[in-house]
DNA sequence: TCAAAAGTGTTATCCTTACACCCATGT
DNA sequence: ACATGGGTGTAAGGATAACACTTTTGA
């Protein structure tokens, strides 16, 4: 502190850093985002200079807020809260990390955490039954009129393609990792209820999501489109799995990141020949059906996750 | 600065921002980094409240110190600098980004300014003839060296799996986005004069690269790390490329930045194949052998940059 | 018996790679 | 003449997607 008050430069300089998590479970083959405030806001705490690093840091406020420990952890991205930062006036920042977890942990530390299934702050993006019907119906026209609005003709078919890119119309397809995309598109829409322009057209709490606490729904946005473009070429699903588990619950957890449905029988031999399972000699009937074979990652696929090494999935259906 | 006065927390919460800027262009079809101080820096400033985004306040810095203008930006990584962090007694935090440039400005602001070829700095990236000698020579021993220093087996293990994969050794090819991972490697082990461990075994800059100031090196490691993922499946060449160019003009320019070759015909039908560019009706003889017909990039390409949608590379050689 | 899920096998198609070869120009 | 780079064709191999089909269990 006493070192603080020595510096010389002017206050411009100074600034709060705040550190926010994204930490991931899959629960029953459901995504799930660790949140505080009751669903509110992700994990947060301010960055120290008693922390060895952004990553020690997020972890310390995570374990402290909620008890839960995190596996696996990356940087996401860093945001500046304009807002705050008007407010304030010095620079405040978010420095934003996503984390997989393997187990989500029960006993959470206070009673406004909680697990949450990340489709609730993102209905439109479970596509595993196809596109909504209320997508086509309430959120297609909105966009179309802001399409309409602009007057000047390249402008508007930039907006028609930005449209069509994101939700996957005309000659493009449903592309699952465009999540940030279409978040910023509805925000600046003015279909999301965090945007200062937002317009009440009367969407339920189960069509445009709930909202969160300073931009975090971003935040968590963005998350998504990682872990949604990652699960592609890095096996980090094996950070969310338990130990041993089956062909199928593996493939409904990632078609539950993805939010697609995939083709059966190639999953499985897309995965069978990629050398990152191992059979157990172990079989399951937990469910209906014939029982199945539990399998467990390779013993070196954890490290790769750290160092690198690819995987695939195969295409929708 | 009367708001920040009455804030009532501690100064842990305070903190420096510094926004630093990996400015890259293609000149003479190899890629060159924008350094300040004689090469020994990258561009960077404070972050001040008068920004209106990180992306603005990193525009403005790298202007005003070089005059330089900026063209496609995107946020790479967010550091601490420990060092800093402990002597003042508040985090010192830099904010990365990446930019790419059509052309090199040759008036550039300050004297010590100027563009540098990416290879001065990372010499061992370039693999376009293969891997040099001195890599073999030199490195190798030293990793050797470090691998068989670790008394547990299995952390040997992981150690010497780590050494191959980052070098491309026993069953791994070389992986030429691994930038940030090879540099990481040689800088815990000590052959990286900015490392606080550095040992001198007597490499030349030829072979060991030229120092950076803060730990500067490191972030270029990852906008190389980056932009080399980036090319194989975005077209953002487009954004370094001038207005005209040769098909093999382009894929020398690909080249320069992979640091790897690249199979000339296959080349071409691939680019060929993804409706990126279109022909003109110009060709040029400014060099030996046949006349080359002039290509451009599609409108829409610069677009879906920003947006999304893919491209493609072929293999090596 | 039927539904649900585990599995196996096969084919068509596309993409990539590798190789062979001809064309046009400057020195 | 020949070196250099431009440009076309094609065949082999591998990966993927799509389809058909059998097996084993619980309800």
């Amino acid at each position: 502190m006493s070192a603080s008050a020595v510096e010389t430069t002017s206050s411009q300089n100074e600034g709060t850093t705040e550190l926010v998590a994204v930490l991931i479970a899959i629960t029953r083959f459901s995504a799930r985002v660790l949140t505080v405030m009751d669903g509110q806001s992700l994990p947060f705490g301010a960055l120290s200079p008693v922390h060895q690093s952004l990553q020690a840091g997020v972890r310390q406020w995570v374990k402290t807020q909620t008890r839960q420990p995190m596996g696996y952890v990356e940087q996401l991205y860093t945001f500046v809260d304009t807002t705050r930062t008007r407010l304030s006036g010095h620079p405040v920042l978010y420095v934003s990390y996503l984390g997989l977890a393997k187990e989500a942990a029960e006993n959470l530390l206070q009673e406004h955490a909680g697990w949450r299934d990340w489709y609730c702050y993102f209905p439109w993006e479970d596509y595993r039954q196809g596109q909504a019907d209320w997508v086509e119906q309430k959120i297609r026209p909105q966009l179309q009129a802001w399409i309409q609005q602009e007057s000047d003709p390249a402008i508007r078919n930039n907006r028609q393609r930005r449209v069509d890119i994101c939700w996957g119309w005309g000659e493009f397809g449903w592309v699952e990792e465009h999540v940030l995309l279409r978040y910023e598109l509805l925000y600046e829409v003015g279909l999301i209820p965090e945007a200062p322009h937002f317009r009440d057209i009367g969407l339920s709490k189960n069509e445009i999501g709930l909202s969160m606490q300073r931009d975090h729904r971003r935040v968590l946005a963005t998350a998504m489109s990682r872990l949604r473009a990652k699960i592609k070429y890095r096996p980090v699903i094996s950070e969310l799995m338990p130990q041993e588990f089956t062909l199928f619950q593996l493939q409904q957890s990632i078609e539950g990141l993805a939010g697609v449905e995939m083709h059966k029988q190639n999953f499985r031999r897309l995965i069978q020949h990629q050398d990152l399972l191992e059979e157990t000699d172990k079989m399951t009937n937990q469910h209906r059906g014939r029982p199945a074979r539990l399998y467990r990652f390779k013993e070196n696929v954890l490290l790769e996750n750290i160092l690198a090494a690819g995987s695939k999935l195969p295409k929708t259906h």
